[in-house]
RNA sequence: GGGAGCUUAGCUCAGCUGGUUCAGAGCACCUGCCUUACAAGCAGGGGGUCACUGGUUCGAACCCAGUAGUUCCCACCA
């Protein structure tokens, strides 16, 4: 029985998305290894290229070091040493929480063979002919200076300003009005496109308009693209700088003029307003315009605008050099994975959705332009030659083929790394082996043999195709096999107030602090309490405090028997005898519903159902019945056999608590009896029933209650 | 614009194949109790038109249709 963990981010910190997930998985983990199996948890973290990143560059800025200053290499010592300084604390928080992680096999994404599993990958794609390298409108984060994947693009409703601008027409003295929420990319603009069908512009056929700022003359084309009844029914075209105005202009043969530099400045090829910030500008180029009198209107409108998930930063389309992986043909055997069963969604909603992305994959941009991560091992000479190699020397053996005259120094290694989900995607398979890629699944080593495919994963939804999708793809191409056998999709933490929890926002308690007050136990009670599988968990502190009451309630009647007094000499009374029966039989019934809960992943029941044998039926009912009467001021003692019953039943019951509360049950255990040194509950048997429930005796005792 | 889900007690949620576990649980709330395991507790108690409307059925929280509200995913609006 084995999951691997989704690694954290190295130098993160742990939240309550983590915490969630990672009791989930402890809760699996335990109970498998109590019911026998051999369980595995691979712990580890992830590099996390645009995040770490991000930090280590806004660190070294404090210190007033601009990373344009420094070389690749003393960049990523500064990298390496912040990673160094930080990156073992989430572990320690995970552990902290509880996590029965194998740490000794803790793995990180660019460990030196795993970085090499990485390239492995990429050359292994690139001679299947699966990655190519070519000109396409990315999603730029102008801030961070890369190409982000469009899952990393969250777009946000904002208000902006429609403007209505005035072109000029070519022997004429009218305008055509274009409707623009972006005029600061006027200078960009190589057409202006009206809907075939609209019989106001037909009179324009053929002829030039005139754009304004830069007055320079485009056509007027024709495409069913447009909508007649947005704005004026005329749009701008604006190749370089919007997806759709990019597909517009190939089918037009448009030019393109990009007016924008990487930082989000104005370019030199716009040929005006150079070097002005594009929001700046925008401000600026509509006063200009309006002084001019070519601005009809402006509208206040309601728009989606993408940001960056990381920096925040307005994503701007932007043509340039990437390297993609063909998606079509690799997904299908991922997409028939879940379709056919053979991986199972929890809860099973959420094979829709699979489907639906899996149908319209488009290809993966796989490159970053960060230095932090695995850099693509693509080399390139004088001469235009491209040669995919792991080393300088290999590369340059192969160039020489096609350029003889070549020198080794004249050999260009690409200078971006590999998105970090194309890292992440190898995880289940290079924890164990990391040269599975290079050796085959037929050389495989016995470690990766015996544990793949993994059990279980536990992870949010949100990266169902991020990351899950990717590593069924990923263990259906390097082993013709699936990852994992279960998905179990967690909600989403929110507030109370159903807010989802953010740094932003304010409202994420820090999990450490929860665990410093309630305790661990106490948290992951809490936690599990409000967590049904595939909802949003609207978390609130007074979980905690039910989960710490839980806690103490244990305790309590830990100290209760720890306390009675042994005596052969009494005699059983007929009420303990009863009681020992029912509870036996109420325990066997109890455990029968708590292994179906867990069989279906229904976990907050499973713990409701543990929580209120304990509570209502052993605290509340049985241990009141068997408790000896109190005679003079003192306690009388109880017998032997009840006392030896009660004992066994306490440590049925912590063993059945154990994988929620793994601190207090282990604690209990060591205080009720001497151990041998191996004797712990971590390790103990999960309980089986003795015989069937015996229905009617419940029934006779829930009558006499 | 396309798709999926959700709506049951004040809150968070169970309710599986339509019918004697059908109206439930935990928390919160109210009323008593500092009774020698436990006030972080104990004993008792109140509370729901199962979103709305209609349909199918001997019978509907459950099946069907529509409406409203809500959440999410995908596409992305110049």
């Amino acid at each position: 029985y084995t999951i691997v963990i989704p690694p954290p981010n190295v130098t993160g910190v742990l939240h309550m998305g983590h915490m969630l997930n990672n009791t989930i998985q402890d809760v699996l983990i335990r109970r498998a290894r109590m019911l026998g199996f051999n369980a595995c948890w691979v712990p580890g973290t992830d590099h996390a290229s645009i995040a770490t990143e991000a930090k280590v560059v806004a660190l070294l800025k404090e210190q007033g070091i601009q990373k344009k200053d420094l070389s690749r290499e003393a960049f990523l010592n500064h990298a390496w040493e912040w990673k160094n300084k930080y990156g073992g604390i989430i572990l320690k928080q995970l552990e902290k929480l509880g996590a029965s992680c194998d740490w000794d096999r803790t793995k990180f994404t660019m460990d030196p063979d795993m970085s090499e599993a990485v390239l492995d990958t990429f050359i292994h794609l690139y001679n299947k002919g699966l990655i190519y390298r070519g000109v396409r409108m990315v999603n730029w984060d102008p801030q961070s200076l890369t190409a982000v994947s469009d899952e990393e693009v969250i777009y946000k409703e904002s208000n902006s300003k429609l403007v209505y601008v005035k072109y000029k027409i070519e022997n004429s003295e009218d305008f055509i009005t274009v409707a623009t929420t972006r005029p600061e990319t006027i200078m960009g603009d190589t057409a202006v496109c009206v809907n075939p069908s609209d019989e106001r512009y037909a009179h324009l056929k053929g002829k030039k308009v005139c754009v304004p700022v830069v007055n320079r003359w485009v056509p007027v084309i024709f495409d069913e693209y447009v909508d007649a009844a947005f704005g004026t029914g005329a749009l701008k075209v604006t190749p370089a700088h919007d997806i759709n105005d990019f597909n517009l202009g190939q089918k037009h043969q448009l030019p393109s003029i990009d007016a924008l530099t990487a930082d989000g400045k104005i370019s030199e090829a716009a040929g005006a307003y150079v070097g002005m910030d594009r929001f700046v500008c925008r401000k600026q180029i509509i006063k200009d315009l309006q002084e001019q009198g070519l601005v009809e209107k402006i509208e206040d409108i309601k728009n989606k605008v993408g940001h960056s998930e990381r920096t925040d930063a307005v994503i701007e389309p932007k043509l340039s050099m990437q390297w993609f992986l063909k998606m079509d043909e690799i997904s299908k055997p991922a997409l028939e994975a879940v379709l056919g069963g053979d991986v199972k969604l929890i809860p099973e909603k959420f094979v829709n959705t699979y489907k639906h992305w899996m149908e319209n994959v488009h290809d993966w941009c796989i490159s970053r332009q960060l230095w932090w991560g695995q850099r693509i091992p693509a080399w390139y000479d004088n001469n235009g030659n491209t040669v995919v190699s792991k080393t300088k020397e290999e590369a340059f053996a192969q160039l020489k083929n096609k350029n003889s005259e070549l020198k080794i120094e004249q050999i260009k290694q690409d200078e971006d790394v590999l998105d970090t989900w194309f890292s992440s995607w190898l995880w289940p398979l290079t924890v164990f082996d990391a040269n599975v890629v290079k050796n085959g699944w037929d050389n495989a080593n016995a470690d990766l043999k015996y544990y793949y495919p993994t059990n279980d994963l536990v992870t949010a939804p949100e990266i169902l195709f991020f990351w899950v999708a990717r590593m069924i793809i990923a263990g259906k191409e390097f082993t013709k096999q699936k990852p994992f056998t279960n998905v179990y999709l967690t909600g989403i933490v929110r507030d109370k107030l159903g807010r989802k929890m953010s740094k932003s926002l304010g409202n994420s308690p820090d999990p450490i602090d929860l665990i410093n007050q309630y305790g661990a136990d106490g948290v992951r009670v809490g936690m599990m309490l409000c967590s049904p599988a595939g909802n949003d968990l609207m978390f609130d502190e007074s979980y905690c405090e039910q989960g710490r009451n839980f806690a103490n309630k244990v305790w309590n009647a830990f100290r209760l028997i720890k306390g009675f007094e042994s005596s052969n000499t009494e005699t059983q009374p007929t009420s303990s005898k009863a009681a020992i029966q029912w509870f036996e039989n109420k325990f066997n019934e109890q455990l029968e519903i708590i292994d179906d809960h867990y069989a279906k992943y229904r976990m907050s029941d499973a713990l409701m159902a543990t929580y209120k044998l304990v509570w209502d039926d052993f605290c509340a009912w049985y241990l009141e019945a068997i408790k000896p009467e109190f005679v003079n001021g003192k306690s009388m003692p109880i017998d032997t056999a009840t006392l030896n019953a009660t004992i066994h039943f306490l440590e049925k019951l912590l063993k059945l608590m154990h994988p929620w509360m793994p601190f207090i049950t282990e604690e209990i255990w060591h205080l009720l009896e001497e151990r041998k040194e191996m004797d712990c509950v971590i390790v103990a048997q999960w309980p089986t029933a003795t015989k069937a429930a015996d229905s009617k005796l419940l029934a006779e005792f829930e009558v006499c209650k």
